[in-house]
DNA sequence: AGGCACACCTAT
DNA sequence: TAAGATAGGTGTGCCT
């Protein structure tokens, strides 16, 4: 059963199912257009066959041996040998983790037991895959020096915080007897708050593993005696870096960079058979093609430009499974078979998938353009597979809702029947992919349970979570996506049959893989379309974490990475702070809106990047922030700083530049040159490239501001943060002041300009000029002149005009949008309003739509409220798809929550109790229909139950009609 | 009826 | 252990 998708969703759209309505056992119809693109790939497949081999598309009956030789493509390419002395090795690396393993021979760091190591998971330009082991970096964090402490302390400090972490351990199973490796004195500042640039001692604490770090963070705060000094509380630095950015940052690395290993520099692993293993020379423990050991300081990293923006020819691997489940049950692993696995390999940058085959339970006929692979035993076909995903040795795994779905069911179903080769996904050998839960939970993206499932050295990078981060969707199956963004859709299979499709014969099951390709190689199309990979990648590199980073953690690390990066420049380290919440600062201004139909032209001024701009302006940072009563203390006088809106002080930049305006002007210069290499571009793959890049770059430069108000944070600076947003008060109201004062009729104006919207960085003016064209001219003249009153890089711009444009409240908004033209509109835009709200069915949404139209673009009102009447009638008089009537998102989270529910099995707790009405009483009025009136619509069986859809909705769109004829007369038409 | 707390989702 | 920010409209439930 197609199960991840079977999020409970109404029938829907009622005119593709009307259009098609198949059903079960119209079984043999003409190929699908889906069949003759497949076909296609066959036929370029024949160009290309002699230099790679065959692609071997029949139909091959596996029975009970499976060797890779079935097609030669499934390979990487051949490996040249690979010679130390004289060749260098260089790599896009795209996976870095780390492991605790046995020193080896030859390598920097400590020798006895196990230390970290550093692995890099990488593909030449050639497309061979490397794993690289970087030897002798050791985790480390600071601490102020106490008072009086020299040289000759260190080694007491050291033995007395080695004794304390050992007698701190519960067990000690690694038998560790040195858990502190080095303490060293260095000269370092601390980056919170301006200090004169008094640099001063920190012992710089470096520890044998990771994992050590936060005991000795926590025995020294709690208060540490040693020596002659009597027992104090340190606060430490940097002892919250995850090891991996550690690295990173110390080694110049950024993610998805290229890396070069010198020739004579580094060592190459051998294949070693069994019983031949040497401790100190160990042999190739992964399956990439080349494996390396290297030392930490040996490698050279390359920054991200001219022939190193390029990417690897990376292997992008998406699958899809079906089970076959009973009725109407979510397919459980332990009962329900696998009998469908799909897989798709495309070479990044290329325009098709070359790998296209399906792995089938029993048999099936032969599909043009793809490779079918038939089993007779469901464990076969489980394994087989791995050992396809090992052949193939994807650089990144696709497909939609793998992550929660088809790994955890795969990797289930392969314990249920005992496929014990099966769970080895990884690149290392001997390492099992083992299942586990994790809650991630952010303020922007609520609590999200998810399932993780370590694969070494492959990238999983599944579409529904990069949808779900990047997009707000109304719907985020993939039918409903593929439609969105490629208007194309599944193929048309109920999921009640894929059962009975199974249980047919091999031209229902041929049906069924159709079906299942497809659904394999839809994610790739998107996220081609989309271009996530690309973006990402760029994403990783502007801000120099692992690329899985970006999908398993938040947006603070980001930042992070980026001002340890900053910081280590100037010899400045970061306080660990532990997070409190506090109380919210003010943040920005809406000016109340004079609401309102306008059919003049209104234009709207904005200012760009507004918090990065202030922030660089004022030249706001940690390190510059004047902490109470510091100003007097280090003697600055009062040229050498500023006072913010909200009285916080600063000092300025000729006193010391600040690190978050240097990160800003990097991220906003980079910005300007990737765009002004994305217009020289001709070549569409680097143009898509630096378009990622410079997205990457303005996001980046904008989460800058979130990370200092974050008061759960890594390192929260509300001073910061509310001087920004006070800043931003400040000069939107000083804009509009600006703007009325100057464009009156006193000055020899048309008319007086009136502001008369503004959020947070925009104001909307009415200009009282006749012409869009006009609008644009005054507009751009006022934005230059008002720009002129602000210190740079602040730059108010102008950008659009509406005409004409209704204003219904704060934040509700629609307009006609000119800015290309002066003659036609590019769009209607709507802002806040039931149209772009995913809390209103679709009835309400195209309602409002039509209404929006027929005022703004024939400027009818009467026909609006005309409009919304006969909807109203077409709801009573029962001519409405019921459909129409759902709120996707609701169903589709309380399906999710019911269906977790079962799987459960646990009482469920409501989050939010609506009239008493239970989880499955819920569930039931969204996907079936109303139990008291049975879903009628008529109105003398007016039902009035709170719960009822219907009724609901009925309320809903009255009250939309008396708004619309609200709006008539509060407008006068 | 009106006020309040809360949920949800958007604007910036 | 990790988690960007605040402002604000709209609707529901519940209390007085």
């Amino acid at each position: 059963m197609d199960a991840k998708r079977r999020n409970g969703g109404p029938p829907r759209g009622g005119a593709s199912q009307a259009k098609r309505g198949k059903t079960g056992g119209d079984w043999e119809d003409s190929p699908s257009i889906f069949e003759e693109e497949l076909a296609l790939f066959e036929e370029a497949d024949m160009e290309t066959e002699e230099r790679e081999g065959q692609a071997g598309h029949d139909v091959i009956p596996v029975g009970e041996l499976f060797s890779a030789d079935l097609n030669p493509r499934w390979r990487r390419p051949q490996a040249a040998p690979l010679n130390p002395d004289s060749d260098t090795l260089v790599f896009q690396q795209i996976d870095l983790d780390y492991y605790l393993g046995a020193a080896v021979a030859g390598m920097p760091g400590q020798s006895q037991g196990n230390v970290p190591i550093i692995r890099m998971f990488g593909v030449t330009d050639s497309g061979n895959s490397v794993c690289c082991h970087v030897h002798g970096f050791a985790p480390y964090f600071y601490i102020p020096a106490p008072n009086g402490f020299t040289s000759d302390h260190l080694s007491e400090f050291k033995r007395e915080l080695n004794s304390a972490v050992l007698k701190d351990m519960r067990s000690n199973k690694d038998n560790m007897s040195v858990t502190v490796l080095a303490v060293d004195i260095t000269r370092k500042e601390s980056m919170y708050g301006y200090h004169g640039k008094r640099i001063a001692d920190f012992l710089r604490i470096t520890m044998a593993m990771p994992r050590l770090i936060a005991p000795a963070k926590r025995l020294l705060e709690q208060g540490f005696k040693f020596g002659p000094f009597p027992i104090q509380s340190f606060s430490s630095y940097e002892a919250n870096i995850d090891f991996e950015i550690r690295f990173m940052v110390d080694s110049d690395v950024v993610g998805c960079c290229w890396i070069e290993l010198p020739k004579g520099k580094y060592r190459v692993r051998e294949e070693r058979k069994v019983g031949e293993t040497d401790v100190h020379y160990p042999g190739k423990v992964s399956l990439c093609q080349y494996e390396v050991d290297v030392g930490w300081t040996q490698l050279i990293s390359h920054p991200a430009e001219g022939e190193y923006q390029r990417i690897a020819p990376l292997r992008v691997l998406s699958f899809d499974i079906e089970c076959a489940g009973r009725k109407g049950i979510f397919p459980e692993a332990e009962k329900d078979p696998v009998i469908q696995i799909a897989s798709m390999v495309q070479r990044q940058g290329e325009k098709e998938p070359f790998i296209r085959t399906v792995f089938t339970l029993q048999s099936c006929s032969s599909i043009v353009g793809s490779q079918v692979l038939c089993f007779t035993k469901e464990s076969q076909l489980l394994q087989s597979w791995a050992e396809f995903v090992r052949t193939v040795d994807a650089d990144i795994i696709t497909g939609y809702n793998i992550q929660n779905f088809d790994l955890p069911y795969l990797l289930n179903r392969a314990a249920t029947l005992k496929v014990s080769l099966f769970p080895y996904l990884g690149r290392v050998q001997g390492i099992k992919s083992v299942l586990r839960d994790s809650s991630f939970q952010s303020k922007q993206m609520g609590r999200r349970e998810n399932k993780i499932l370590n694969m070494e050295g492959r990238v999983q990078f599944d579409l529904l979570q990069v949808l779900l981060r990047d997009y707000k969707l109304r719907s985020y199956t993939l039918n409903a996506v593929s439609f969105h963004f490629l208007q194309e859709q599944k193929e048309d299979v109920q999921h009640s049959i894929i059962t009975d499709l199974q249980n047919g014969n091999e031209q229902t099951r041929r049906r069924l893989a159709v079906y299942c390709l497809k659904d394999a190689y839809l994610p790739l199309r998107l996220l081609q379309k989309l271009m996530c990979v690309i973006n990402y990648m760029e994403m990783a590199r502007v801000t120099g974490v692992p690329l899985t980073y970006l999908l398993s953690r938040g947006q603070q690390i980001k930042v992070v990475s980026q001002l340890l990066r900053q910081a280590m420049k100037q010899g400045l380290v970061m306080p660990v702070v532990k997070p409190e919440a506090g109380e919210d600062y003010t943040g920005a201004t809406v000016i109340e809106p004079e609401k309102g139909y306008y059919s003049v032209p209104i234009a709207t001024l904005d200012f760009s990047s507004l918090y990065p701009s202030i922030m660089m302006a004022h030249n706001l940072c940690y390190t510059t922030l004047l902490q109470k009563g510091s100003a007097e203390k280090l003697g600055l006088t009062p040229e050498d700083f500023i006072k913010t809106p909200t009285g916080d002080l600063f000092v300025k930049s000729s006193v010391r530049k600040g690190l978050l305006p240097d990160i800003l002007e990097d991220l906003l210069s980079a910005r300007k040159k990737a765009k002004a290499e994305l217009k020289k571009e001709t070549d569409p793959f680097k143009k898509q490239v630096l378009d990622g890049r410079q997205l990457a770059l303005k996001i980046s430069a904008n989460s800058v501001y979130g990370f200092t108000g974050a008061q759960v944070g890594k390192l929260p600076c509300l001073e910061i943060s509310q001087s920004v947003t006070g800043f931003g008060r400040q000069m939107i109201e000083q804009t509009k002041q600006l703007v009325e004062s100057k464009y009156t009729i006193a000055n020899g104006y048309q008319a007086d300009a009136k502001v008369i919207y503004g959020d947070t960085d925009s104001v909307m003016v009415k200009l009282g000029v006749d012409t869009v064209s006009r609008a644009m001219e005054v507009g751009r003249e006022a934005a230059e002149w008002v720009s002129s009153h602000f210190t740079p890089p602040i730059k108010l711009e102008f950008e659009k005009v509406y005409y004409p444009y209704l204003l219904i409240n704060k934040k509700r908004y629609a307009g006609l949008y000119f800015s290309s033209s002066s003659d036609t509109h590019d769009k209607m835009d709507c802002k806040g309003i039931e149209t772009v709200r995913r809390d209103n069915c679709t009835l309400v949404a195209n309602l409002i739509n039509t209404c929006l139209q027929t005022i703004l673009i024939d400027r009818d009102p009467q026909g609006a409220v005309a409009h919304a009447k006969e909807v109203i009638s077409d709801l009573l008089c029962n001519r409405i798809d019921i459909s129409q009537l759902v709120i996707t998102k609701e169903l589709t989270r309380t399906a999710q929550e019911y269906a977790a529910k079962q799987a459960d099995g646990e009482r469920h707790r409501e989050r939010r109790n609506i009239g008493g009405c239970t989880l499955e009483e819920r569930f039931s009025r969204l996907w079936t229909q109303c139990q008291r009136c049975q879903g009628s619509l008529h109105e003398d069986v007016l039902c009035t139950s709170r719960d009822c859809p219907i009724f609901y909705m009925r309320k809903k769109v009255q009250k939309d009609l008396d708004d619309q004829e609200k709006l008539v007369s509060r407008f006068g038409w």
